[in-house]
DNA sequence: TAGACAGGAA
DNA sequence: TGAAATCCTGTCTA
């Protein structure tokens, strides 16, 4: 095996990657070239991409500083690329064609074990039982050791393993917790046939047809008279048409569904698109919220609708919902927000096919797990900037504006304690200078800017004399602010963490971001996904996060960056006094 | 009977 | 790590 010292990545032995961004610019002599200052000269390292996109397939981007980005291999990781048909000679096969040092063994064993491991365990239906096998007597008696384990399982005197169908999930969150992800061949209850055939003209006459990465991520859920597949996750990126991608897989599927959505508004998308490119009638839509309760075919509901109770003790009320038709197929949209009540009734659902979508299989609770195991592996997933080259989504430049605190604020972030700091660098006043030069270096721009705290929005708001919409403001005075905003009347529009919601906000083309959640990776997508509809010009959209220099908002945002970093995109980083110069040299539009 | 609003939950 | 937004139900008003 040959390593070669130019290669871009080292692997370790604690199964970190570490990817190397740059590398040293030779001179004539072989020797670094330095510039004006004597500072080593650096270029993007040539692979840096290629190896970038190899790793995304299998491991996740930890920390992304500006020259080494690192990576972890988790054992979930592992088992949705295995799920995707990844094998561990793949993996192995790329580590050692990009690693500049040998490739620690522990690693690829581990790598070869966890990816073994997944369909080690099945779960087959005999009848109306279903019985844990395996082909590795070994993989039993482990699982077997775990009390836990033992008790949910009927072992009998020829020590097979049976199981009943209320503790199928159950059991298989049991096992990958062990470690043990199960391929589950349990087979589905068909449900009711109910066909969803689809339009080739919408409802507004607009010629309808599913994209092919659409019909791609549809196919690889469910193909007719396939065994495999028929739960799972689909991964888009905002804005790439999941909705569509849904009834790509009820059109497959063909039997009475249920949807599950985040918040009202999204279930009146969902109706809404339903109602315009298929078939359906609106009787055939039924919408279950708190406004009205209705029970069709395809029902649509809110995660919080079945989640309610009365109080702590009571039952939740609405459970009823998932017997009161049989339903055959049921859609989790944006599962990556999936709450835990609802992953316990999932486990009762298991005979249920189960799609699941996102833009960002990422939690921050570390629940992917129970995704993997109870919704179903990752069974498709476009980078985002796949969609981009496609012209599906538009390119966008994202930046990093650092403004330091002034002095009086210096000692009041130095004298806060560990939580407050963070909302003092948030709060900066400073970011307000930057935000209003931001503004006037896009004359033309459609902006949004997106903060968390409303004391610093209002404020900045009055500054600007821009309108603000929060989660108090009405909502008719909302629809008001967007369609000025659509119309461009409002050239410039704040929104705070409704935004993050609100499926209906306008498209722009310049997103300020002046605060946010912690370290949410998938508030940071959303809010990119704001600006990324394509534009007519076929011109960029910029992505600015202002940020405190030095401070944990910097540290936060760093983390925020993580899930687009692994997607292909570069945060520029200015400093605040070279925005105008930055900026002048290309970013703009 | 619709709309507005308060209260509690997670 | 904390703040903000959401949802649902129930009650009140017109």
């Amino acid at each position: 095996m040959t390593f070669l010292p130019d290669n871009p990545l080292i692997v370790q032995s604690d199964r970190t990657l570490v990817l190397h961004t740059v590398r040293a610019v030779m001179d004539e002599n072989g020797r670094p070239k330095k510039d004006a200052d004597g500072r080593p000269v650096t270029e993007e390292h040539p692979r840096f991409v290629e190896v970038r996109d190899a790793l995304a397939a299998f491991a996740e981007l930890e920390k992304s500083p500006d020259y080494l980005h690192t990576y972890r291999i988790t054992p979930v990781s592992i088992w949705n690329a295995a799920a995707l048909g990844l094998t561990p000679d793949d993996i192995e096969a790329r580590l050692e064609e990009y690693s500049c040092v040998p490739v620690p063994q522990n690693v690829l064993a581990e790598v070869r074990t966890w990816m073994e491991r997944y369909g080690v365990l099945r779960i087959e239906r005999r009848g109306e039982r279903f019985e844990l096998v395996t082909n590795d007597p070994d993989a039993l008696e482990e699982v077997l050791g775990h009390k836990s384990i033992r008790e949910q399982l009927d072992v009998d005197a020829d020590n097979r393993c049976w199981l009943d169908e209320g503790n199928r999930g159950s059991i298989k969150q049991s096992l990958i917790k062990i470690g043990f992800p199960v391929d589950d061949r349990g087979g589905y209850v068909e449900g009711d046939a109910f066909a969803v055939p689809l339009r080739e003209t919408t409802l507004h006459e607009q010629p309808f047809a599913l994209r092919p990465y659409q019909t791609g991520a549809a196919e690889s859920f469910y193909r007719d008279g396939s065994v495999v597949g028929g739960n799972g996750v689909i991964v888009l990126p905002c804005g790439a048409g999941k909705t569509v991608v849904g009834l790509g897989v009820m059109n497959a599927v063909g039997t009475k569904t249920l949807i599950l959505t985040t918040n009202t508004v999204a279930v009146r998308q969902w109706r809404d698109e339903i109602l315009d490119k298929t078939e359906l009638t609106a009787d055939q839509v039924g919408e279950y919220t708190g406004a009205e309760k209705v029970v069709a075919p395809v029902t649509i509901t809110t995660y919080q609708m079945l989640t309610w109770r009365r109080s702590r003790t009571d039952d939740f009320e609405h459970f009823g919902l998932f017997s009161k038709e049989n339903w055959g197929l049921v859609i989790y949209d944006e599962v990556h927000l999936l709450p835990a009540p609802i992953f316990r009734v999932t486990a009762e659902l298991q005979a249920r096919r189960r799609l699941g979508l996102t833009a960002t299989l990422v939690r921050e609770d570390g629940k992917e797990d129970e995704v993997f195991c109870l919704i179903g592996p990752k069974r498709y997933d476009v980078p985002w900037k796949v969609l981009e080259a496609q012209g599906f989504i538009a390119a966008a430049t994202c930046t990093e504006v650092r403004v330091p605190l002034d002095g009086s604020l210096k000692s009041s972030y130095a004298h806060a304690d560990a939580r407050r700091k963070f909302r003092v660098a948030s709060e900066n006043p400073a970011k307000v200078d930057v935000v209003k030069r931001l503004i006037a270096m896009h004359p033309e721009g459609r902006i949004l800017i997106i903060g968390q705290y409303i004391h610093q929005l209002t404020q900045l708001a009055k500054t600007l004399k821009v309108p603000l919409i929060t989660g108090k403001t009405p909502t008719p005075d909302r629809e008001k602010l967007y369609s000025a905003f659509r119309q461009g009347s409002e050239r410039i529009l704040m929104v705070s963490k409704v935004g993050n919601f609100a499926i209906d906000l306008p498209d722009a083309n310049v997103a300020i971001q002046i605060s946010g959640t912690f370290g949410s990776r998938q508030e940071e997508a959303q809010r990119l996904g704001r600006i990324l509809r394509p534009k007519s010009d076929g011109s960029a959209a910029a992505f600015y996060a202002v940020v405190t220099l030095g401070s944990r908002d910097q540290e936060f945002a760093q983390k925020r960056q993580l899930f687009l970093t692994e997607q292909g995109y570069s945060y520029r980083i200015i400093d605040a006094s070279h925005l105008e110069d930055v900026v002048e040299s290309g970013v703009g539009a």
